[in-house]
DNA sequence: ATGTAAACCTGATCCAGATCAACTCTTGAC
DNA sequence: GTCAAGAGTTGATCTGGATCAGGTTTACAT
């Protein structure tokens, strides 16, 4: 089994997928990820100047900060390999969960606004990102409008991706919530190369309660139920979805407002 | 009383503030909201450019829609006097509300990614918009730095918003809520020239619960309490708001991790 | 004016999920 | 190895807000 937190990965993978430490410096143009991020749509000689303002740092231990609430803004960030949540701090000490983010999605694009991080970012597991600093980002995609383009096509989706969520939080009963949960993470895995249907949580019960907005006791409970249903076999942190339908059919049922969960065919 | 929708205006309201039709036909550098808006930090020269390209189309009445789900995206509109409200359509015919649009906001950035509206937007009273047609302003944003910056701006400060939005809806109590979606409005009208503390309600009791994940009943009633305690004075759709104070207690007694809602001195 | 539908208010009841509590299993530090 | 802290499970109880049900007021069409 594969302790790293990493989802199984498909049998069907090109051997560029191979996990090595050589793949921190992937330059953009050889990266798996780059038909998910910025390069997307760019020609080769700009994928090029984009791979010369991006960072590729060392990776990131589990509980490493990318950023901090309040720390100034000054890049982007993209996901490699890993899970980075972002989160904010309750006075009282309790965090909240704003967000988990899988390979090839974008963390820091709260700061730009106020100049100012809104949440906190840390590594979830051993996790890779790539740094791009946004004011010289800023000055390629006046250039080149693929890029500018793909900028805003990424941040509406950020936009997107959290009104769907404010729609489950706001109507939608525990077992949807997970449901939902469940799925998306299995669309983001399987758009990234990984297997839809078994994969490894990287966050804990209470992270997955704190993100949806429950206790992290009914999380526990929903896992044993879905198992007894049939629906899924829960090892610890491994996941495999046994019946994808029925997962489909509890979000159907009495909330048919995330259709941007698209089951890929 | 103001039976239009509209907030009470200040005293101090600057002539350019008179309500007109012609008001409808103001360029853009003439127009109250330019420092809210996509103009923002902008040269004389390339605000006109862009009030070249936008479109002031007749007001809306009440009930008629900018765009529904699943129409393409064309343009992004940005509210000009008046409240729009966007929202999402569940199959079993129940609405959820997923945001309402003051002047100087901008509505339909949901579109960019998909090329296609996730959510219907509709008038909630006699409402102006300005029209933005994305691929023209696109061109605009490639040639003009500081424009790109504050479209980067907007998106970033609408993920913010939502952000904040998650959190309230994942881990508030009703009346926190309530609370701070009041201060999110006075706030709101304070920074659009209008009082903090009297306006009215463009908003049913209904889509007010829709937006914050409440029962309309418990919306009501959380009126009538805010009322009794002297917080509030509500008739009808007018509020007056008497304890500012109390307001803002009641949102960082549990939950302080709203602290964008940040108070106009 | 009159009718009708929508918006709103208020009380009574109910239940999904929070909270509290006790326990086991893992994990990592030393 | 041992110990402690964290993560997870499961059961019992409690409660905030949903739901149901009744009413009044407002808005608007005819």
């Amino acid at each position: 089994m594969d302790h790293s937190g990493h989802p199984t990965p498909r049998t069907t993978l090109p051997q560029t997928k191979v996990v090595s430490l050589e793949k921190l410096k992937t330059a953009c143009k050889n990266c798996g990820l780059a038909k998910l991020c910025l390069p997307l749509g760019l020609e080769n000689n700009d994928i090029e100047r984009l791979d010369s303002i991006v960072q590729r740092n060392r990776p990131l231990h589990r509980g490493n900060h990318i950023f901090q609430t309040g720390n100034s803004f000054g890049s982007i960030f993209v996901v490699k390999s890993g899970t980075i949540k972002s989160y904010t701090q309750c006075p009282n000490g309790t965090e909240q969960v704003v967000g988990f983010h899988l390979p090839g999605e974008v963390v820091g694009l709260d700061g730009i606004e106020t100049g100012k991080h809104i949440c906190s970012a840390k590594a979830l597991e051993t996790t890779a990102v790539c740094e791009v600093p946004f004011s010289r980002l800023e000055e390629l995609t006046a250039t080149i409008p693929n890029l500018q383009h793909q900028m805003f096509r990424l941040m509406s989706k950020e936009i997107s991706k959290e009104t769907g969520l404010m729609v489950l939080l706001s109507k939608s009963t525990a077992e949807e919530r997970l449901a939902a949960f469940l799925l998306s993470l299995s669309i983001r895995f399987h758009s990234y190369g990984f297997s839809a249907t078994e994969f490894n949580l990287s966050m804990s019960r209470r992270e997955i309660g704190s993100y949806l907005g429950l206790a992290l006791e009914t999380v526990s409970r929903l896992f044993t139920h879905f198992q007894e249903e049939k629906i899924l076999e829960v090892d610890r942190k491994h996941i495999k979805i046994l019946d994808m339908d029925q997962l489909f059919k509890l979000l159907s049922e009495q909330n048919g407002c995330l259709d941007q969960l698209q089951r890929p065919r």
